[in-house]
DNA sequence: TGGTATTTGTCCGTATGTATC
DNA sequence: GGATACATACGGACAAATACC
């Protein structure tokens, strides 16, 4: 029941981009057009989007406009959204772990029809394939396969992968990680699984997901992640105190 | 790095409560107070504040004060944490899937020291000890027990555990859910686990425990959640696009 | 019981900076 | 350079909840 004039606005909004009126990869209209629109202050406005933001529903362009990146694809079923904040590799450092990074495959060929359907990336697309193996703090954590568009982030090497990859993307590379979408499921092993890391008797083991945007709205990498199920976790808050702004 | 005053605000807010300058449970000084600690506008303060408010650092209360309720615990290791917005059960039936909940399990206790390393509440706190299968579209989902302080959410019966306990708390109840905190986990299974669900070949299963706070930052709720591995799904959206505000 | 001060919540207006076209 | 659009920051006004006298 939403009350207050910022609420009223962004559930509208949200709305308009469930129905796809305003579509996903277009531009939302102006502020000035949305201030006309609502009859309010450009505040306003801004705290209503910021709050599409935040759900990773939009994406802000500096200069530009507010680009719709809700990609509406309930596929799965049991499948329910969330919103975050944090990284993730680089909180692995800051907390004081260390991390050390095998790589085990480093080549580079183009998305098909079962590369598309997982990462979202058309099919052709020429893309970086890396698979790695995590040590932390000495033991093996997860076999990571990442997925990145070579078109998007090129001159990517083996060293490179060898550190971080959002290192790699931040510093080198002309795009910046602006938003991350991770799913989590649990899935059985694979012999796969079993040469790189000692599940020890777990016949199953948790799967991390990730798809990152850049700057520009493009999803540029796909990352699966298979964790070691006694050493992952997952942490997450949720809040309905307050809307952005306040 | 931080370049803007609200970025450089929020994070010696967040630093001072880190170290325990602002220590958990405390208010924060108000705004006017920090207006002049900062040398700044009031939006300026409160968008800082709002960044700390999404990342459950701290909680607003309207006419008293911004209440820190960062329980900075990290006693396990590998742990990281991220934030969020939307609920869970809610979400379920939103998404058109039918839920049934069968209580197994409806008596109350006191906490003992087992319970008080779990869930936090202290030792003699009176709770409802509840247990209960969720079944979602008329499979077996997952086993849930949840530990309720009964000083807080008095009056709860065994029909309103076998509806939604989210919806006794906000509609009945004089509480009010404010801050969720979740961690995902994988664990072996239990014979319990497989008395309720139908685990086939998996020797595991995800776990999801949750942390509930109220309007006046006091945990209320300790919720270990069960899942069957084929059909747990976690989603989460991470992003730095923008702080708060606008 | 009532009144007043404090504190957060909502909303508005304006100015300036910066990025894009 | 100029126009457009978002980003940051300031200021003020009023409402609502709380605390205290």
């Amino acid at each position: 029941m939403p009350k207050s004039k910022y609420d009223v606005i962004y559930n509208d909004l949200k709305m308009k981009i469930d129905t796809n009126i305003y579509e996903d990869g277009t531009y939302l209209p102006s502020e000035n057009t949305l201030i006309k629109l609502y009859g309010c202050s450009r505040n306003t406005i801004r705290r209503a989007i910021s709050h599409l933001i935040m759900e990773g529903y939009v994406q802000p362009h500096h200069g530009k406009g507010v680009r719709v990146i809700h990609s509406s694809s309930p596929n799965k079923k049991y499948d329910f959204t969330m919103s975050g904040i944090q990284g993730f590799t680089d909180t692995v450092t800051q907390n004081g772990h260390e991390v050390l990074t095998r790589v085990i495959v480093f080549t580079d060929i183009e998305v098909n029809e079962n590369l598309e359907r997982k990462t979202g990336f058309p099919v052709g697309t020429p893309i970086y394939y890396v698979q790695r193996v995590r040590y932390l703090d000495g033991t093996a954590k997860s076999v990571d396969t990442n997925l990145i568009r070579k078109d998007i982030v090129p001159g990517l090497t083996k060293a490179d992968a060898e550190k971080s990859l959002f290192y790699y993307f931040s510093n080198s590379a002309g795009t910046e990680v602006r938003t991350i979408k991770r799913k989590i499921t649990v899935e059985h092993t694979t012999p796969f699984d079993e040469k790189y890391l000692e599940l020890e008797d777990y016949n199953c083991l948790a799967v991390m997901t990730s798809k990152c945007y850049n700057e520009n709205g493009i999803q540029f990498e796909y990352t699966e992640s298979r964790n070691r199920p006694d050493i992952f976790v997952f942490n997450s808050v949720l809040t309905n105190s307050l809307k952005p702004n306040p």
